[in-house]
DNA sequence: GTCTATATCCAGATAGAC
DNA sequence: GTCTATCTGGATATAGAC
C-alpha cells in the first residue's frame, strides 16, 4: 500500500521558495526603489537565474500583487495583535502611532500600499479584498472609540496620513512629525467630542 | 555699422520651443504617469526625433528638473496672487483650499513636487532653490495669520498635506476631502489659538 | 525545478552628416 | 538646429533541453 503523507513537503519547499523570493524583492525595493526592482537582480539575489522566477510567479506584476497582500497583512496583524484600551483618546492614540509608525519604518512598503506609484500596477481583486480587511479593522477600531460617523473617519484617515506622509517626505529617519502625533490626536479628540455631544444636546 | 537689436529672437524661439516641450512632457505625465515618459514619446509629440531635444536639454533628468521648477513656480504665482484677507482663520481656511485644490487639479504634478517617487530622481540646487521659496511663502502667510511656532507649521503642512493626499488616493476627481477642508481647519485654528492664549495666560 | 538561449522590445544617449 | 544611424544596455518573457 502508498501510505498518503499528511504533510505536502513539496508545497512546503515551494512556500519557503516564494517567502524567499519576496523577501529579497522588498530588500531590493529599500534600495533601489519600488519601481526599480527587476527581475534580473531578484534573480541573482537568490541565486537563481531570471526564467526560473516564472515557475514561482506569472509575471512581474504578480510579484507586486503579493508584496502588496503581504504588507497589507503586516498591517493587519499589528491592529488584531493589539490590546485596545477602553478609552477613547488612549485608543485614537494608539491607533494612531500604530499607522503612522508602520508607515514610516518602510517607505517601499508604504509607496505600495498608499499611493499608486508605479506604472501600470493596480492589485489584483483578491489582493484588494485584503486591503479591505485593513480598511475595516481600523474603521472599527475607530467605531469602538465611540466616534462614529463616515466625515468623522475621513478627517482621521487624513490626520494620520497627513502625518505619515509629511514625516516621510521631509524628515526621513528623524522624528518632526511622529513626536506630534499626540497633539494632534488630542486636537481630534476634543474636536470629536465636542461635535459629538453638539449633536446630542444642541 | 551694424545695428545691434535689443530683442534676441535667437533666444525668444529657443525658449518657446523649450516652452513646448515641457508642455508636451506634463500632458504625456498626465496619461501615462510620470515614471512613464519617455524621450520617445516626447519627441514624437512634438514632431521631432528624440536627439533633438538634446539641444535643449541635456538629459531626461533635466526635463524632470525644469518640470519641478515649473511646479513650483505655478504655485508661488497663486500665492502671491492672492489677495490675503486679514482675519486668521479666513487666512488659514484660503491657504489650505489654495493648496490642497493645486495638488489634485494634477496628481503627476503633485507627485513630482511633493513626493519623490520616480527613481534616481532629485531636484537640482537652482530647482531646490525655487521650492524653498514655495515653502517661505506658505511660511510667511502662515506668521501672518498671527499662529507663530515651527512646530505649530509643521502641524499645519501635515494638515493640508493629508487631506490631499486622501483626496487623491482615495476620491480621485471626487469632493470627498475637499468638502471637510474648512472644518479641519477650524479645528486647528480654535486649538492653535486655545493653545497660543494658554501660552500666554497661563 | 532550473537551466541556456533567445525573442522582442524599449530605453537614454552620442556621432556626425546636412 | 535637426536629422539618420547607431551604440549600449536594460527590461520582461518564452521555448525547450536537462
Amino acid at each position: 500500500m502508498l501510505e498518503i503523507p499528511t504533510r505536502d513537503r513539496r508545497a512546503e519547499r515551494r512556500d519557503a521558495v516564494i517567502a524567499e523570493i519576496l523577501e529579497a524583492a522588498w530588500e531590493i525595493s529599500r534600495t533601489e526603489g519600488l519601481a526599480g526592482l527587476s527581475l534580473r537582480d531578484l534573480a541573482a539575489k537568490i541565486g537563481m537565474r531570471p526564467p526560473s522566477l516564472y515557475w514561482y510567479f506569472d509575471s512581474k506584476r504578480a510579484i507586486y500583487d503579493a508584496m502588496f497582500v503581504q504588507g497589507n497583512r503586516q498591517l493587519l496583524a499589528r491592529l488584531t495583535d493589539q490590546q485596545w484600551p477602553e478609552d477613547a483618546r488612549a485608543g485614537l492614540r494608539l491607533g494612531a502611532h500604530l499607522f503612522v509608525e508602520f508607515s514610516v519604518e518602510d517607505v517601499q512598503r508604504y509607496q505600495l500600499l498608499f499611493q499608486r506609484t508605479i506604472p501600470n500596477f493596480e492589485p489584483s481583486a483578491d489582493a484588494y479584498a485584503v486591503a479591505m480587511l485593513v480598511h475595516d479593522q481600523m474603521r472599527e477600531r475607530f467605531a469602538a472609540a465611540g466616534l462614529g460617523g463616515s466625515e468623522a473617519f475621513d478627517i482621521w484617515t487624513a490626520l494620520v496620513s497627513g502625518l505619515s506622509a509629511q514625516q516621510i517626505a521631509n524628515d526621513p529617519g528623524g522624528d518632526r512629525w511622529l513626536r506630534l502625533i499626540d497633539e494632534v490626536v488630542d486636537m481630534y479628540t476634543d474636536h470629536a467630542l465636542s461635535a459629538h455631544a453638539k449633536r446630542k444636546d444642541p
